[in-house]
Parts: C-alpha cells; sequence; structure tokens
DNA sequence: GCCGTTTTCGGCCCGACTGTTTTCAGTCG
C-alpha cells in the first residue's frame, strides 16, 4: 500500500475543470457544466484544505459542491480518481480540451469538428484548415476557417508566454494607456476596470472605460497609442486590441450617464456580478452594463457613477478589492470594514542591504525609508546559511549590530533597528546561536530550502521559538509559476495564533504571500500580520504597496496589520512584550 | 449539478459581437 498525498486545492480545482470541459463536449447542458466550473472557482477560493473537509464530511458548507460533487471527491481522496473522469477521458480526446481552450473556439464548434472531420487536436484541425474541408462544414464558411487560422496561430505564440500578467506590469501599461486616453482633447473620464481596478495578483487583459464627445476620434487615437500593437476589432463605441507586451485591452465608450453602470459591470468580478445579478433577479430587477431595468415598471435607471449602481439596488457600495462574492454583497451600510491603506503603515520590517544580497547598503537603505516617510525600519539580511552566497555568519551579525547602532544614534526622529531573516534550517532549527537571536530588535524566520522537507512542522517549530517574531513569506509560492510548497496553512495560523507570533504578507509582487484567503483567515483566527517590502534595494521599499493589495483584499483594516504602529507599540506586542 | 422567506422542481446573469444566417447559434467577458 503506497501512502497517497491529499490533493492540494488547486489540484482539486484543475480535475473539476476539466470535469467540466469534457461533460461540455459531451453535449451536457450548460448549467451542469456551470455547475462544475462554480465549484471548481469555490475549491481554489478556500482558505483551507478542501481534501480535509470531504474527510471531516463538511465540504457541502461549501457553496457550490453538494452531495454529488462530495462523492466524487470523496472517490478522488479514497482511490486517486473519479469514475465518470476516466469513463470521459477514454471517450474524449485530451486534443478537444486543448482546442476549447483556446480563445475563440468553444465546445460546440470543436465537438462539431470532431463528428464531422475527425478533427481530434490542433495538428488534425491545422490539416483540416489546409485541405479545405472546414471552410466547407456547414455553419462554418471561408471567414470562420480563416479566423480558426488565426486562434491557432495566437495559442502557438501564446504557448511559449506566460498567461497572466503581473499586476505590477499590467498598471504600468493600462495606467499610462489611461493617461493618455484622458489626455486626448475629446474625453471626459477614463477609467482602468477589471482584475487591475480589484489590484489581483495578476490580470489575464486590461478593460478602459471611458466617456467623449466623439467617441470615434477617442477610438482612433486608441488604435494609433504607441503601446498598441495591433487592434482586433473597433467600432464606434470602442475597440479591442493587443499591445506590444502581450496584454489584451478591451476600450469601451458610453454616454456620461451610463457611465457609473459600465464602471460597475466591468469592474467586476464576474462572480461579484453574477451573486448581484441573481439577487436582483428575484426581485423582478435586471442588472446590466446598459443599466438596471425594474420589470414590473418597465423604468431603466442609469448611473452617472458607480455608488448609485450600488443604492438604486439598495446596496452598499464596496471598494473594488472585495468585489468577489465573498460576503461582500450581505454588508449592510456601516458594516463595510475602513480598509488599511499604504499610508497607514509607519515602518518596513523586511528588507535587505548589501550586508547580504540586497543592492543597497544600510545607510541607504535607511535613507530611502526616511524618504517614504517610515517612522522606523529593520534590517533584516540572511543568516549564515542562506546558500545562495551572500551568507552572514554569526561574527558578521554582530558587526552589523553594531553599524546599525552607530547610524541610529545620527537619525532623529527615526528608528533604525537591527534584526534577521533568519533561515528555518531542515529540521526547524535557526542558524545562529539563541544568545545572537535574542539582542536582535526583530527576528524573521523564512523556509529558504528543503520545501520537501515538511516545512510545517519546521514552520510551526520557529513559531515556539521565543526569539521569532515574524514568518516570513510562510507558502514559499512565487508567481506565476512556482507553487506553494506543501504546508498547511491553518495549522501555522494555529501555531501563529497560539505562540503570539506575527505573519506576513510579503510585498514583493511575485510572492504577496500570504495571499488573500490566507490573510483573512489569519485575521479571523486573531493573528496579527505584517507587510513589508523585502526590499533589496532603496527603490523596491515602495513593495509594500503590493502587500497591501493583498491585505485589502484580504479585508483587513488598520487595526489587523502590525507595523501600523509605532515602534513601541508594536515592541510591546512582541513576545514576552520585549 | 446546485439550490430554495415566492420553489424539493425548475430554474440557473446579461448583452455584444460575429458569422452564418432568413431568425439564430456560438463565444466571450
Amino acid at each position: 500500500m503506497s501512502a497517497r498525498r491529499d490533493p492540494s486545492n488547486a489540484e482539486i480545482a484543475a480535475v473539476l475543470e476539466e470535469l467540466g470541459d469534457r461533460y461540455e463536449l459531451d453535449g451536457a447542458i450548460g448549467h451542469r457544466v456551470n455547475a462544475y466550473r462554480n465549484a471548481a472557482d469555490a475549491v481554489r477560493s478556500a482558505p483551507g484544505s478542501i481534501a480535509a473537509l470531504v474527510r471531516a464530511g463538511t465540504v457541502t458548507e461549501i457553496p457550490g459542491i453538494g452531495a454529488t460533487l462530495e462523492e466524487k471527491l470523496t472517490d478522488l481522496l479514497n482511490t486517486g480518481e473519479i469514475p465518470a473522469l476516466t469513463k470521459l477521458r477514454a471517450k474524449i480526446p485530451a486534443g478537444l480540451l486543448e482546442l476549447t481552450r483556446m480563445r475563440g473556439l468553444g465546445a460546440k464548434r470543436v465537438r462539431k469538428l470532431w463528428d464531422e472531420l475527425g478533427v481530434d487536436s490542433p495538428d488534425a484541425l491545422r490539416a483540416a484548415l489546409a485541405d479545405g474541408s472546414v471552410a466547407e462544414l456547414k455553419g462554418f464558411g471561408a471567414s470562420s476557417a480563416a479566423k480558426i487560422q488565426a486562434i491557432l496561430d495566437a495559442a502557438a505564440e501564446q504557448a511559449s508566454q506566460p498567461q497572466r500578467t503581473l499586476l505590477p506590469r499590467a498598471l504600468e501599461i493600462g495606467e499610462a494607456l489611461r493617461d493618455e486616453l484622458r489626455a486626448h482633447p475629446s474625453s471626459h473620464r477614463v477609467e482602468l476596470a477589471g482584475s487591475a481596478r480589484r489590484q489581483a495578483e495578476s490580470v489575464k487583459d486590461l478593460d478602459l472605460i471611458a466617456t467623449a464627445d466623439d467617441a470615434a476620434a477617442l477610438v482612433a487615437a486608441f488604435a494609433a497609442s504607441e503601446f498598441v500593437a495591433e487592434v482586433q476589432s473597433s467600432g464606434p463605441n470602442g475597440a479591442h486590441a493587443s499591445t506590444h507586451a502581450g496584454l489584451d485591452v478591451d476600450l469601451r465608450i458610453v454616454p456620461p450617464a451610463q457611465f457609473g453602470n459600465l464602471l460597475q459591470h466591468f469592474t467586476g468580478s464576474k462572480a461579484h456580478n453574477v451573486a448581484l445579478r441573481t439577487a436582483a433577479q428575484a426581485r423582478g430587477i435586471r442588472v446590466s452594463e446598459r443599466g438596471i431595468l425594474f420589470e414590473e415598471t418597465g423604468e431603466l435607471v442609469r448611473c452617472d457613477d458607480e455608488v448609485a449602481v450600488y443604492e438604486t439596488l439598495g446596496l452598499t457600495w464596496v471598494p473594488p478589492e472585495l468585489r468577489e462574492d465573498r460576503g461582500e454583497l450581505r454588508l449592510q451600510a456601516g458594516e463595510v470594514p475602513t480598509l488599511i491603506e499604504l499610508a497607514d503603515l509607519r515602518g518596513d520590517l523586511h528588507l535587505h542591504s548589501t550586508k547580504s544580497d540586497g543592492r543597497g547598503t544600510i545607510g541607504e537603505m535607511a535613507l530611502a525609508a526616511i524618504q517614504r516617510g517610515h517612522e522606523y525600519l529593520v534590517i533584516t539580511d540572511h543568516s549564515a546559511s542562506h546558500g545562495f552566497g551572500n551568507h552572514v555568519t554569526a561574527d558578521e551579525l554582530r558587526r552589523t549590530i553594531e553599524e546599525v547602532r552607530q547610524i541610529n544614534e545620527q537619525l532623529d526622529g527615526f528608528e533604525l533597528l537591527a534584526g534577521s531573516e533568519v533561515n528555518i534550517g531542515s529540521t526547524g532549527e535557526l542558524d545562529y546561536p539563541d544568545d545572537l537571536l535574542a539582542e536582535l530588535d526583530w527576528v524573521v524566520a523564512s523556509v529558504h530550502t528543503a520545501f520537501g522537507n515538511d516545512p510545517t512542522a519546521r514552520i510551526i517549530a520557529a513559531c515556539e521559538h521565543p526569539s521569532v517574531d515574524l514568518i516570513g513569506h510562510p507558502t514559499g509560492r512565487m508567481l506565476p509559476d512556482r507553487p506553494a510548497y506543501d504546508v498547511d496553512v491553518p495549522a501555522i495560523i494555529a501555531a501563529a495564533s497560539r505562540t503570539g507570533t506575527f505573519l506576513e504578507i510579503n510585498g514583493s509582487p511575485r510572492r504577496r504571500d500570504l495571499n488573500e484567503f490566507h490573510a483573512r483567515a489569519a485575521k479571523d483566527a486573531g493573528v496579527l500580520l505584517v507587510i513589508d517590502s523585502d526590499a533589496h534595494g532603496p527603490e523596491t521599499l515602495d513593495n509594500q504597496r503590493w502587500g497591501i493589495a493583498t491585505a485589502r483584499r484580504a479585508w483587513l483594516t488598520a487595526d489587523d496589520v502590525a507595523n501600523t504602529r509605532s515602534w513601541e507599540e508594536l515592541r510591546a506586542l512582541r513576545k514576552g512584550g520585549r
């Protein structure tokens, strides 16, 4: 008997996604297919282990998972497979899934190509296009054939590139485009909507919405922008284009009276809008980007700003970061949390200098922090066994402490503090002697190596250490493609709560670790979070911005974050109130 | 397949765009 590791939420979500896709190709009704996709979304967004809920018999408490899926997931855990999926895999060629997952090709047309022409893969589709049989197929035609050829080419091109763009890059392009359109004489209001406005970790494309005197002129200016590589389609009300950075952009232009409806609609998320519309529909109200239609009276309410959209529906406006259908639609007036802002942070508690792998000296980092309005800064270079070069021996750390103290004496109204980002070793041990750790003002403990070696137990051991203040990047994920190491986050949250250890939201845009789900679970458990930059140079002190984005998506207020406090107040919150 | 202060059966967000159509299906966001 071989021990089988429980599948992660991401793996379970992928299985549900595959079931949905294969059922769709098999001709199942759309709502059943949607049920699988909804369930996949729900699993992906769950903070704790879905496998554990299945084992506990409580997984049907997750909205979107009912008795049938519970049974399928139980099979998956116990046997490693789901009979229905095994059958579907035998029936539906994998190449069809690949085809339906290309943008512009759906299950219906892929199925027809398979039934009529035997097309079962991208290569087979290329061949069918080449010999003209696609164009002759009823319901397709020459124009469709040309379009499908373009879809295949685009998919081949995209396969070599990351599919989603991390938020900083997306905002850089999106805000520049927005500002360009705002400067156009014809435009009135231009806003970036979509997942970029919601400050998600990454975005698939950009949504720009606008009002203008002369919509056609604004569309023309957009098409001529230096950021735009190719315009896929354009009309009097907008255009769809791709940028040189490989990011697609949608521009939509509406009359001013409808701007609020459009901004609300294109800010999303899809889950938020579906939930909002479903609830409205039960009251005889139909909501769309065109307006809010009261079916009984036939009145169509258009809103020039977004607050009015929510008010018309009897709902409370919530910040875009909350719009994920995670409870925000049930908030009454006065219940919306006052989300933390960058200006609330008073110090930075995790960053590097030239003592280890940073690019700025201790003095340069302190100066950069002062320029950003910080009140305190802890130098937390890597420790003795960092393993990637630039390690800091115990003696070097002692000299660093001295240097920090000397620089601090020269600084007025600012506290420069001595710390370290200590490695959590392969058995949970730390790589400095305890008496040296006790001398430090602040200790971050992080896993950097041996990811397969029970990181949960090692991190819990670090929480138990009397000198450890903060667990750094607790899950180790690296966006877009290095998954978290196999770590039991609820267990770590419990250990942090028990021991009075803080948990990090690392602001590096590739980390944002803890993520928004885990950070919200930590808050709910009463654990204080720390938002820091993990800066490796003066300019990356600004990375706290991305940590704030995750914190806001996790519903955090200033009170939930330790470094919104003065250093004196924060120090009193350390273990033993040192 | 899920779900329920109008439902345990009969619904499931809504509109734009495209291409093939003679009134609509497929796909997307």
